[in-house]
DNA sequence: TTGAAAGCGGTACCAA
DNA sequence: TTGGTACCGCTTTCAA
C-alpha cells in the first residue's frame, strides 16, 4: 500500500533499495556468493562473479557498509576530533586528513567542536558509532584519554598530548621550531624582545613560548611576555600590551603563531605606524597561507602538514589492526621559512 | 567470568563491548527492556528504567548506533560534501554546519574533495554508509543529482545549482549582492572598472561576475574582464591582467570573492604602488575573516552563514522527514560590509 | 567453489 | 508495561 501512494512520481515504488539478497535472486546465486564478490580474497568462480556483478550493476546495487560493518566489527569510520577548525591551520590539516584516510578506505566522522566543553558529548557518540579509531586536534583530559583505552578504540593525538596518559602521537617540534626563529633574530642584533603567548589550556602554545624563552634565556635576555587566543585579535592586543609593558621599545616580537603574527604586523603598522621589519621584526608559527601573502611575507615556521597527517594516518591503521602496539610519538621539525616581516642575521 | 578477565591489567583480552544483552542479564530484564530505554517515546516503567540504566552505567554500555541504523533505516549520519576546504569561507561553513547537525543529533560523514573529479568516488561511498541525507558544497553534474533521486537520498545544495535538475537550494544573492558594491562604486564616481571572475565551472561565480556586468552595463559601461581561480595567486594575476588590458588604468576591480579582492590588494601595492583605495577601489565578495584585517579592511558583501546553514539543515531534515517535498530555493541577501579597499558614494 | 544457516546488536510488533 | 520473536543486510563458518 506504501508503493501504491509513491507509485506515481520518478520512479514507481522502488522505495528499497536493492539487497544482496536481491541481486542473488537476479543473478540465480545463493546471497553467500553475492557477498563473496564484493570482498576481497574470497573464493569465487569467475563466471559466477560476472553472472554476479551484472545483476548488480542492473539493480544498482552497493553493499551497505552499516549491515557489514555490524558483523566484521570494522566501521571503516575514523572520528576526526578538531576543535577550532575556524583557525585557518586546520581547514588544512583536516582536508589533508580527509584526502589521506579516504586513500585508506576510510571514512571520515566529523567531529568540529565549538569549544572543548563539547569534548565529552563527542566522545559518546564516538563510542556508539563504533569507529575503528580516532585523530584529535583537540584536547583531551587524561580521563577522556582513558576512556578511549577502555573503549579500545585507539586515538592518535595531533599537536596535542596526553597528560599523564601516554599516547600514540604526531605533533611538530615546537622547541626547535622557535629555538630556528629566535636564533636568527639573536644573530640580526636584536634584543629587546615581546613573546605573545597562546590559549592557557594549549600544550603547544606553552611549548612555543618555553622555546623561544630558553633560547632568550642562553643569551641572557628575558622578554616582556603576554597572553593570547590563537586568533588575529590576540596579536593586535597582544602587540598593544608588549608595547605598553616596554615602553614602545621593542624590537623583536616572537607570537605563538601565524595568526598572531599577522595580528601584531597590523597593529604595529596601523596602531604605532612603525615599519615592519625596520622598526620591528615579527615572527610566527605554523606557515598558513595568509602568511605568505604580500601584505605579511611572515617569517615563520612550517609545519610539515603532509607528513604529519600521513604519520597521523600510518600510525592510527597500525593500531586499528594492532590494538596493542605501545603509544609512540613522532615529532617533525619544522622548515624555517624567512619572510620580509624579520631582520634576520 | 568476563568481568574476572577484565580485573587483571588494562582489559585481558576483553575484547568485546557490552550489549544490550549484558546489560539485560545485569539488570535481570529483558533485552527488550534496554532497548526501550535508550529510545525515546518507548514505554518503560521508572523503576525499570532506573535498574537499567545502573546496569549500563556500570558496564560501560552504548547503544550501538550502526546495529539500530540497519533496522531503523535512519544512520543519523549526514553526508557533507565540500570541494575546497582550503578556501576559508568553507571552514566556516563546515564548523557551522557541523555544529547545527550535530544539535540535530545528526554526525557528520565528512568527504573532503581535493578535486572536483572525486565526487563520483564520494557518492559511491555515501551510498553505501546509508547516511539519511547529504549537503553538497561541491559541483554536481546533472546526473550526479538524478543519483540522488534515484537513492532517495535527499540533498541540499549549498551556493551550487542544480543544473537541469531541480534541488533543494540554499544560496546567498549573487546578483543583489554585487549590484550594492558597484552601485557603491559608480555613486563614487568610479568609471573604469575591471572584473576578476572566478572559476568556469562556478555557478556562483559566474552569477558574481554577471551581476556586476549587468549593473555596470545599466551605467554604460564595460569592464574589463578576466578569470580566476578564487584563491589569492588569482588575485594577483588578475590585477595584472586587468592593468595590462586596460593600459594601467582602472578605478575599481570587482572581484568574485574576497581571496581574490586581497590578493589583488597585495598586487596593487607591491607591483603598482598603488594606493588602496585612493588611486584604486577593489571590493570582494563572501565576508571571509582576513577581510576584516587591518592590512586589508575589504569592502565585501558578507554572506550569511549562520542563516544559511541553518536554512540548509532545516531543509535537508525537513526532506529527511519526507522525501517527497518538493525542491526549493531559499536565496539570502548578503550584507554590505563598507570597508578601507573602496572609496564609495 | 558453492549454499545453508547462524549470527552481529539492535528495533518493533505482538501477545501476555 | 513487559518479554518473546522476527527481522535489518551482511559476513562467515561448515558441509556438500
Amino acid at each position: 500500500m506504501t508503493k501504491q501512494v509513491q507509485a506515481e512520481p520518478e520512479h514507481a515504488g522502488r522505495a528499497r533499495r536493492p539487497t544482496s539478497y536481491d541481486v542473488a535472486l537476479l543473478a540465480g546465486v545463493s546471497q553467500s556468493a553475492v557477498s563473496r564478490c564484493f570482498r576481497t580474497g574470497s573464493s569465487i568462480a569467475p563466471a559466477t562473479r560476472a553472472k554476479v556483478l551484472r545483476a548488480a550493476r542492473e539493480l544498482g546495487y552497493q553493499p551497505n557498509a552499516i549491515a557489514s560493518g555490524l558483523i566484521t566489527k570494522r566501521s571503516n569510520m575514523v572520528a576526526v576530533i578538531i576543535s577550532n577548525l575556524t583557525n585557518l591551520y586546520y581547514p588544512e590539516v583536516l582536508a589533508s586528513l580527509s584526502a589521506k584516510l579516504d586513500a585508506q578506505g576510510v571514512r571520515v566522522l566529523l567531529f568540529a567542536l565549538a569549544n572543548e566543553g563539547d569534548v565529552d558529548a563527542a566522545l559518546d557518540q564516538v563510542w556508539r558509532y563504533r569507529v575503528d579509531g580516532a585523530i584529535a586536534a583537540a584536547r583531551l583530559s587524561p580521563d577522556q584519554l582513558r576512556r578511549f583505552a577502555r573503549h579500545r578504540v585507539p586515538v592518535v593525538l595531533y599537536n596535542r598530548f596526553g597528560e599523564e596518559v601516554s599516547v600514540a602521537t604526531v605533533c611538530c617540534d615546537s622547541i626547535g621550531g622557535e629555538r630556528l626563529l629566535v636564533d636568527g633574530l639573536l644573530a640580526a642584533g636584536h634584543r629587546r624582545f615581546g613573546v605573545i603567548g597562546g590559549p592557557e589550556d594549549s600544550y603547544v602554545a606553552r611549548q612555543r613560548v618555553e622555546g623561544a624563552l630558553a633560547r632568550l634565556a642562553e643569551a641572557g635576555i628575558t622578554p616582556a611576555v603576554t597572553g593570547g587566543a590563537f586568533d588575529h585579535d590576540s596579536g593586535v592586543a597582544g602587540l598593544r600590551r608588549l608595547m605598553t609593558m616596554s615602553d614602545n621599545r621593542l624590537d623583536a616580537v616572537v607570537c605563538a603563531n601565524d595568526l598572531m603574527a599577522i595580528g601584531a604586523i597590523d597593529a604595529a603598522r596601523e596602531v604605532y605606524g612603525l615599519n615592519v621589519p625596520r622598526q620591528l621584526s615579527i615572527v610566527g608559527f605554523d606557515g598558513v597561507s595568509p602568511a605568505a601573502w604580500a601584505s605579511y611575507r611572515l617569517t615563520t615556521v612550517r609545519q610539515p602538514v603532509e607528513r604529519m597527517t600521513d604519520a597521523a594516518v600510518a600510525m592510527l591503521m597500525e593500531r586499528v589492526a594492532d590494538p596493542d602496539l605501545p603509544p609512540e610519538v613522532r615529532t617533525f621539525a619544522g622548515t624555517f621559512q624567512p619572510g620580509g616581516s624579520a631582520r634576520l642575521g
